[in-house]
DNA sequence: TATACTTCTATTTTT
DNA sequence: TAGAAGTATA
């Protein structure tokens, strides 16, 4: 497996002098790649990075410069050259689409012989692969649950008012994320800093840690948060089976470095200390999870954790034309904390970047939309297309647009299909057939649907459990026998039990997808729904059929609900030609040719509460995310701000973010005021324009000083409404123009005509909102604005 | 058990 | 404001 002839990917005819070679043999030659084409195509520094293969190495790799081609060429390359089997290689991920990314461009670029590799995944699914062998080591069972955040949740406030503590102060939810912290910077319960174990529940924090663990230990069941730092108690406590894994990795890999948290840096130092092969890729100007435990930290200390360590910078950009990329950069040279690097592109300078305002975050939907639809008119699939916000609750009066003009649009990374309470119920369904001691699993379907328990008896099973030490399925089981409870109630528990019996049996006899179809219907799970009249009920059962229907690509349920634990994600459909609506940190890794970006205003981004919380630091991620959001765009970048935006319900007016002063003016368009500010229903067109052609100058000055000034609704003179609508200003006698509902010009029945859905009929008014039955389109929500009496 | 009323809260979110 | 979650009431 060492020589390879450096043919180039040319195929080699068979040999008819090489007798001796037999089939097999040339069986074998057909795994191997021939020569190293894969490094054709690869710039100097991607193939610096991907010849770099002994010793510790970082690589800077800028958005669009090929990080994941580097990564996986990488892995290529160690396999080809014999330096390591495909099973020699840790390769992990944050998430399973990387982690599947990566493994078929592997597939691609070396064929069978890279499928399959076994230690490529997420950090998660790794450790549990890990702990799964040495369960017993730490208290668990190899077939441990692993739990959710609703089960988290759960378990926290029965740990909660186990300890008398009032659950209404000391929410589970702040315990959570506690303890969370405690796990993402590797702490055991032991090991939380004195100082920070009191503060939660007058010092109890610490307490309610080590009965969260115990808890978990007895459920036989362990939270993402264990899962790694599982792994570091397992190699602390047991060094001959650590050594075991630094010796099995020849070579490791980590993608997305800069978003590691403490516990999955400790986790990479003692595997890396074997053979000390570990590559780093990452981009510390794209870390924008600190909120989450992720330290940027991590990749700034590299090469002191470890010496001499080769770094390579990846500064040539594939993605983005010239001023995209000199606005981005200009924006994130302003951070202090960082590595530094230069991104460069070979491409034309092509559109600037546009910056615009609207009056509100109506208009600015507005705006939004129509430029949206005028490059549709050009001919630019919506599918190239991105709307990314800050935050999420940005989304709606966006999507309320989107509606109103029929743009089909779809919204990524809305709920997850695993986290529904109608999947959650069925997953627990299963998970008691399965493993009749998942007491919380027990506990969520207990009485789902009504089957007539309440707490009372719930707090008698409770009891019972404890007292006799089983599990609430057993304890339900023997208490049918005694007659501690109510008949009804008995009657109610001993139907459950016995069709959890009767479930149990039929594991293995049937198809998986088979028993759980029939555990849905004779739970009565199924008939619930199916009485439900809300409006949600109908795609309810929709999505329980689609469960159904994904169990049978597994072999048996065990794996499947392995995989549910796991891999939380939804089945998304693709094909259709839709706009995408994202939160900023959805888009990153993503790319379009169209990027939209609005709300850049101060308080929303960057965000009040990240400034408030963590200071500079907290600018400086805000800063990485507007990074993030430019980097995304191929070909067009469209920032946009309101000067009046509603927060929480009240009307605030804002200024325009820092950020947009921070671009290079030399890159930047501002797209003049005139058609902004006196579109769509405003009435108030002779407003002088506020904003210059060009901001920086005169106008734009004013026009930041004009906001300025305007007051601030959401603080003192709207906290009386009385005030509200007493000042002088203009601005105020639009906001309540809008806000109250003004009278139309138009009334139900009258004829009109709508530029985009043509002649339709009045059906209701609700001050400048319009129902309208569209001879053709329907019946449609428009704006008066932009509809003509017929 | 169903419904109406009150209270609370309000970034970003993967595994 | 608006949605969820919890509480009161019939």
């Amino acid at each position: 497996m060492n020589q390879h002839p450096d043919t180039a990917g040319a195929s080699r005819p068979v040999p008819a002098s090489d007798a001796p070679t037999s089939i097999a043999a040339r069986a074998m030659a057909s795994l191997r790649p021939q020569g190293s084409p894969y490094l054709e195509g690869l710039n100097d520094e991607q193939r610096r990075a991907v010849e770099a293969t002994d010793g510790p190495v970082l690589v800077l790799a800028g958005a669009g410069t090929g990080k994941t081609r580097v990564l996986t060429t990488r892995m290529a390359h160690l396999i080809a050259t014999a330096k390591a089997r495909p099973f020699d290689i840790l390769s992990v991920t944050f998430t399973n689409k990387a982690a599947r990314e990566m493994k078929h461009r592997i597939g691609a670029l070396i064929g069978p012989a890279g499928e399959g590799m076994p230690w490529l995944g997420t950090f998660h699914s790794i450790g549990t692969k890990i702990l799964r062998r040495h369960a017993e080591l730490v208290g668990l069972r190899s077939d441990f649950t692993i739990l959710g955040m609703d089960d988290q949740l759960r378990l926290m406030k029965q740990v909660i008012v186990d300890q008398n503590i009032d659950e209404k102060r000391w929410p589970a939810r702040a315990l959570a994320s506690a303890i969370d912290g405690w796990k993402n910077r590797g702490l055991l319960p032991e090991q939380v800093p004195p100082g920070e174990a009191g503060a939660f529940a007058f010092g109890k924090g610490g307490a309610l840690y080590t009965a969260y663990q115990a808890r978990l230990l007895t459920l036989n069941a362990a939270d993402f948060g264990d899962l790694l730092l599982l792994c570091l108690k397992l190699w602390r406590e047991n060094p001959d089976v650590l050594e075991n894994y630094q010796q099995r990795f020849r070579y490791i890999l980590v993608d997305e470095y800069q978003d590691t948290n403490v516990a999955q840096y400790l986790w990479l130092r003692l595997l890396a200390q074997g053979h000390r092969n570990v590559a780093c890729v990452g981009d510390d100007d794209q870390s924008i999870y600190g909120w989450r435990g992720a330290e940027v930290d991590n990749i700034l200390r590299f090469e002191h954790d470890f010496p001499g360590a080769t770094v390579v910078r990846l500064e040539r950009n594939y993605r983005s034309t010239g001023h995209i990329l000199a606005a981005a950069s200009g924006l994130i040279a302003k951070n202090e904390g960082r590595l530094g690097k230069t991104l460069r592109t070979e491409d034309v300078p092509g559109e600037k970047v546009t910056v615009a305002g609207a009056w509100d975050s109506e208009e600015e939907a507005r705006q939004l939309s129509e430029a949206i639809e005028s490059l549709q008119a050009k001919q630019h699939p919506l599918s190239e297309i991105a709307v990314l916000v800050r935050i999420s609750a940005q989304m709606r009066e966006i999507e309320d647009r989107f509606v109103q003009l029929g743009l089909p649009y779809r919204v990524v990374g809305g709920p997850r299909f695993y986290e529904r309470a109608e999947i959650r119920d069925a997953l627990a369904y299963l998970r008691v057939t399965q493993n009749p001691s998942d007491d919380l699993a027990f506990e969520r379907i207990f009485n789902t649907p009504k089957r007539g328990l309440g707490d009372a008896t719930l707090q008698i099973l409770h009891g019972y459990s404890r007292s006799q030490g089983v599990p609430l399925l057993q304890a339900a089981r023997l208490l049918t026998e005694t007659d501690e409870l109510k008949p009804r109630a008995r009657s109610g528990v001993r139907a459950l039990v016995e069709s959890f019996s009767r479930w149990a049996r039929m594991v293995g006899t049937k198809p998986h997808s088979e028993v759980a179809q029939t555990i849905l219907e004779e739970s009565g799970y199924t008939e619930m729904w199916q009485k439900d009249k809300s409006a949600d009920a109908a795609g309810r059962l929709e999505n329980l059929k689609e469960f159904v229907r994904s169990m049978e690509e597994f072999p048996d349920m065990a794996a499947f609900l392995e995989h549910v634990s796991l891999v939380m994600e939804a089945s998304e459909q693709e094909g259709a030609d839709r706009v995408s609506l994202m939160t900023l940190h959805a888009a990153k890794g993503l790319e379009f040719d169209t990027v939209f970006l609005p709300g850049w205003e101060d308080g929303l981004f960057p965000n009040q509460r990240a400034l408030d919380e963590s200071g500079r630091a907290g600018l400086e991620e805000e800063r990485r995310l507007a990074h993030v959001g430019l980097t995304r765009a191929r070909k067009r970048a469209k920032l946009s701000f309101a000067v009046n935006r509603r927060i929480h319900g009240l009307w605030s007016s804002t200024v325009p973010s820092r950020f947009i002063d921070e671009l290079p003016p030399g890159s930047v368009d501002v797209i003049d005021a005139p058609a902004h500010f006196s579109a769509g229903a405003s009435r108030f067109d002779r407003n002088p324009t506020p904003f210059g052609s060009s901001y920086g100058t005169p106008g734009w000055q004013r026009a930041q000083a004009a906001t300025a000034n305007t007051g601030n609704f959401g603080s003192t003179p709207a906290r009386n409404p009385a005030n509200r609508g007493s000042g002088p200003r203009q601005i105020e006698g639009e906001l309540i123009a809008k806000s109250t509902g003004a009278p139309s010009a138009f009334s139900v029945g009258m004829r009109v005509f709508h530029t985009k859905f043509g002649p339709g009929d009045v059906a209701a008014v609700d001050g400048n909102k319009l129902t309208v039955d569209f001879d053709k389109a329907g019946q449609k929500m428009v704006l008066d604005s932009f509809i003509q009496a017929a």
